[in-house]
DNA sequence: GATTTACTAGACCGATCGGTCTAATCTGCA
DNA sequence: TGCAGATTAGACCGATCGGTCTAGTAAATC
């Protein structure tokens, strides 16, 4: 009997969880295909062989896991958020720091794991692409709801779609900028125009 | 002697060209390391031997002069544009048609070359960093620049800044859903939002 | 303490990657 | 016509790709 039912959804914390956090951090970095998986062992510290044992199905299968591990961090944030009381704007400025975030961390420049993986994985994997749609969608899901209880006339899903694509399209500028500063920075304006 | 030297710039138009195209098309669509060069070879209907002819360099060479070919094109178009007297907004409104075109010509759905090659490539290629800044930095110029002169007044850099970011995000929101004409409605309703 | 199952470990595999190289062919000029 | 350089043609190369497989270790259950 295998390990997943016999015991409740411990879910091992350890290996698994490395692989998920640095294919994040690859897949957001060179994208899908600019990742091997042998960085990605060498990050997260693991043999082939524990990868292939929790991902049967290889570097797709991670790149989903990945996807739906982000999804989960960023309502996590943006759930926080809306309790503690934000609005809609706050919660766009939330992101645009979340995506802008690592620059000075040390670690090279991460990109949008959305955008990435959207321009070179979506079309050849499905599975990808509709975590992506998933991922999306929550995001959108949750902006919508915020900006519905503060305007309920106004289309909260319309602004959603807008401040997505803002934080996705700074976002790429400002990689190519090499600032990620201009994420924030161009995302704000954009709040500030609207006003 | 160089054919490139003596003969003025006739810049051999059949096999280059080709595999510029071939180029541009999948990078947008696969990005740069998902994207082989027997792929394009196959496309262009070129061997081996004439592509490291003309891009000695190999792949990295192509994406850059695919930008550059890119830029050109979009320059001339904007360019055109300004010339029948369009305004700003309607330059946005076109690059976003653009970024949209060919969903429905049968080819497989494109994706924002700036975005594709800025998420998987730029971080490892200075060359193609360098054509993608040089890119978005022309768009960007003629956006800012059309719009100072309808509103003096605005900051038309800003302005231009958003645009951009809005039709990146939008296209690959795009290609999240799998519907090009979500490009066009998101920046659409960006435009409307603002009068 | 034995057995069973989860997990780690890494050697190994064929396929494909981008790129090189030599030879053939085409093309324009003398 | 003959020559020189531009271009085409594709066999070939080592490196790396993602993935498989077998063996060994750790840990939970009886």
């Amino acid at each position: 009997m295998p390990a997943a039912l016999r015991s409740p959804p411990k879910e091992t914390p350890s290996t698994r969880d490395r692989l998920i956090r640095a294919g994040v951090h690859f897949f957001q970095t060179r994208g899908y295909h600019g990742t091997g998986v042998a960085a990605i062992l060498a990050r997260a510290k693991t043999p082939k062989g524990s990868f292939y044992h929790h991902f049967p199905e290889g570097k797709e299968q991670l790149a989903v896991a990945s996807v739906a591990w982000l999804e989960g961090e960023v309502s996590k944030f943006l759930d926080g958020l809306a309790a503690a009381g934000a609005g809609s704007e706050q919660m766009i400025e939330g992101i645009a720091r979340y995506a802008a975030e690592g620059i000075r961390s040390g670690e090279r420049r991460r990109g949008s794991l959305l955008a990435a993986l959207a321009q070179d994985a979506a079309l050849d994997s499905p599975p990808i692409a509709q975590s992506l749609q998933q991922y999306a969608g929550a995001v959108r899901r949750r902006l919508a709801a915020a900006r519905n209880r503060e305007r309920p006339r106004e289309d909260g899903a319309a602004f959603a779609d807008q401040a997505l694509a803002m934080v996705q399209g700074a976002s790429v500028l400002a990689r190519v900028d090499g600032d990620a500063d201009r994420t924030i920075e161009i995302v704000a304006a954009w709040l500030q125009g609207r006003r």
